[in-house]
DNA sequence: TTAGTTTCCTGGTATATACCAGGAAACGAG
DNA sequence: CTCGTTTCCTGGTATATACCAGGAAACTAA
């Protein structure tokens, strides 16, 4: 059926994709500003009524723009253009929260979760300690005027900071073991890499499933030498620029 | 038509999706071993075939996987299992080829594109010189056994290195400089952040469009501090990993 | 044997349709 | 005016179908 209407799109209008034209259409609205951050975009049934594609092409365009980054979608509300990214220095051992607060963003933290358990194998592995080690564990969401950035869950030595929990946790972990535990921190290994959301991640974010985002993965040490956290943080890979400084290695 | 049989699917199997089913069973096969790196997975007839559900729902499974980093696709040839990641030091300026090779691994440089150009605007800034000043742009695509792994393109400021593109482009080009334009780098600002990909570099990792990846931006300086260099590298997300060595600021 | 063609199979694009769960706003009763 | 319900609209899942371009292998003629 319609086998002349659907050799249509072919012809008249070049050989890029229906899909990729309605992507273009709005990729420009956006960096022209027409669509502004946070802005709703028109919805499937919308854009496959105004452009005369189906839903499922619509859809496909919308898809693709999340893939780019230039917008995210909320449960069963719509889709939005993404707010431009935030930095953040791997650097330097600043906690993020005080870094922005400089630069006049807030960072709200929501902790999800907090408890005492007992350290998984590979977590024991990275920390240098042996399994069944107990340790703190909470999982805490930042958010930058009420959208989630990042999720974060840190695994702490329990021996080092007794009643840690019993601290308010919206606050720079560094800050917080310095200050009550005499802990200070002297370095930091981190390790970034793009991977694909779990269902809990993307909850937590707001997202739907089959998201990619930037896996963030720090474990510090203390001026003893001694790994003493390990963290790992799940950022909305569009929401985020990560930079560093690189030093000519002598051993080269 | 077929109401009945459209309600089967969700009494039978619990209540996850079709296509998040396939993905894990998928997935499975891939971390037992059944699935080794590389290997082709079915094809999307053959999976809706076997798992009696539609093309297009095992087509989502199989994006699914994609989307998560588990399998990649090329053109027309099918779906294969992913390699392995390649971790790379951010931290140090070392050159990623060096360094691989240290570790048993080969790195193919294939040269794609080199010329002499006028700065364009952004690239200017950031290199701290005017807008059409001459710089040398080369592009290259590295590869691992015959597998793409990202693209490069870089710019380098043509006053300081006459005849650069007389030398054979398939080499460090820190190395380059520094034996034969005796330009010794300093240090670097590295840059790092999830992105689409453009067409150009989807096809130059010889991948489909809509994909997501992460951008490595580095900015070169020399021993007078200046920066000489400025370097993107667009990398396939799922084959990479980024380390990074992060120091505690006293002005903290 | 080799060079050119043909055929099969791959993923990519596109339509039309159906039903679901749940957010949000409109509405309606107290 | 306020609290609960209903209704609309959102995206998510799923099917069945159709045609296209191009890789790869099989086949076929020189």
């Amino acid at each position: 059926m319609f086998e002349d209407l659907m050799q249509l799109p072919k012809t008249e209008a070049s050989t890029t994709p229906q899909y990729r034209q309605i992507v273009n259409s709005i990729r420009k609205d956006i960096s022209a500003g027409v669509l502004k951050e946070h802005a709703p975009l028109p919805s499937e049934r919308i854009i496959a009524e105004r452009q005369k594609v189906s839903r499922m092409t619509a859809r496909r365009a919308l898809e693709t723009l999340e893939l780019e980054g230039l917008v995210y979608s909320e449960k069963r509300r719509g889709r939005f253009v993404s707010p431009p990214r935030l930095t953040y220095d791997i650097s330097s051992m600043v906690s993020l929260a005080a870094h922005t607060q400089e630069h006049g963003n807030s960072l709200e933290i929501d902790v999800i979760s907090s408890s005492i358990t007992d350290a998984a194998a590979r977590v024991a592995a990275l920390l240098g300690i042996l399994p069944g080690t107990p340790l703190y564990q909470y999982t805490r969401v930042f958010r930058s005027k009420g959208h989630a950035i990042f999720v974060e869950t840190e695994y702490v030595v329990a021996s080092v900071c007794p009643n840690f929990l019993s601290h308010n946790l919206q606050q720079s972990t560094m800050k917080l073991l310095e200050n009550h535990h005499n802990i200070k921190t002297q370095h930091g290994d981190v390790k970034i890499r793009m991977r694909g959301m779990t269902a809990i991640e993307a909850q937590w974010l707001g997202l739907q499933e089959n998201h990619a985002g930037i896996e963030l993965e720090q474990l510090v040490y203390d001026t003893n030498n001694r790994p003493f956290c390990l963290g790992y943080q799940m950022w909305r890979g569009e929401l985020a620029e990560f930079s560093a400084r690189a030093i000519v290695n002598q051993n080269d």
